[in-house]
DNA sequence: CCAATCCATAACTTGTTAGTTATGGATTGT
DNA sequence: ACAATCCATAACTAACAAGTTATGGATTGG
């Protein structure tokens, strides 16, 4: 299981974010569209998508020679669970997405 | 004003991680007796310490030549915002799922 | 007043990591 | 079959971050 540790430095980089960001946004996406976006080489962000996959927040799915990747925003689960935890003053609002998040596991 | 990302490059590190769970768990603390827990030196702590305040996740209170450590759980309220947006994403795709079920049903 | 304590900063070392270029495997189109 | 495209990996470099020891300021106790 990915830890809330793991999530943390995966999200902690501001490209990798990015990346992230705009798989959420803007659906599937190939390597070099996001490649356009990244403003770093492809093989950096080939790299930035392997960590994510790690993590489990990315899926891949190969076309023939590309490669789609899209956002698996129920890895977040785990961060959720973290601030839910050591956010206490913002316990009700995290509430409501821990439940979307645990209707999303079953 | 401390940006999601500060906070994730922040709360990326274990050590610092620790630290700042520890203040939670069990209050106000000397770094006397966070360096004690966290297994580094004390200027090591020092430094973790600086980085979390400057991200505005604990304060300090001098008390003679002790300096009292406390975590300020609300300053992760810009992490709680960025993941009711991105975990939002998902409920969205769920939605779309459910309103095609729903079709599909009929 | 002097020694001891608590902490922060400075200076430095080292390990990690994010970036690069080079390369090769797999696939597609001609 | 061949050239071109898409992507991942390897190998390397450079930058940063986290650790160390050394030091000094502020405070307390004797």
């Amino acid at each position: 299981m990915i830890t809330s540790g793991e999530l943390f430095s995966g999200l902690g980089d501001p490209t990798r974010r990015a990346i992230f960001e705009q798989l959420c946004r803007e659906g599937e996406q190939t390597v070099w569209m996001l490649t356009e976006q990244a403003g770093v080489s492809q093989p950096a962000v080939s790299k930035h998508l392997a960590v994510l996959k790690h993590c489990g927040l990315v899926h891949d799915r190969r076309q023939g020679r590309e490669v789609h990747y899209s956002a698996k925003p129920q890895a977040l689960a785990p961060l959720v669970d973290w601030m839910s935890v050591y956010a206490g003053f913002w316990r009700e609002r995290f509430d409501r997405l821990e439940d979307l998040l645990k209707r999303m596991d079953q």
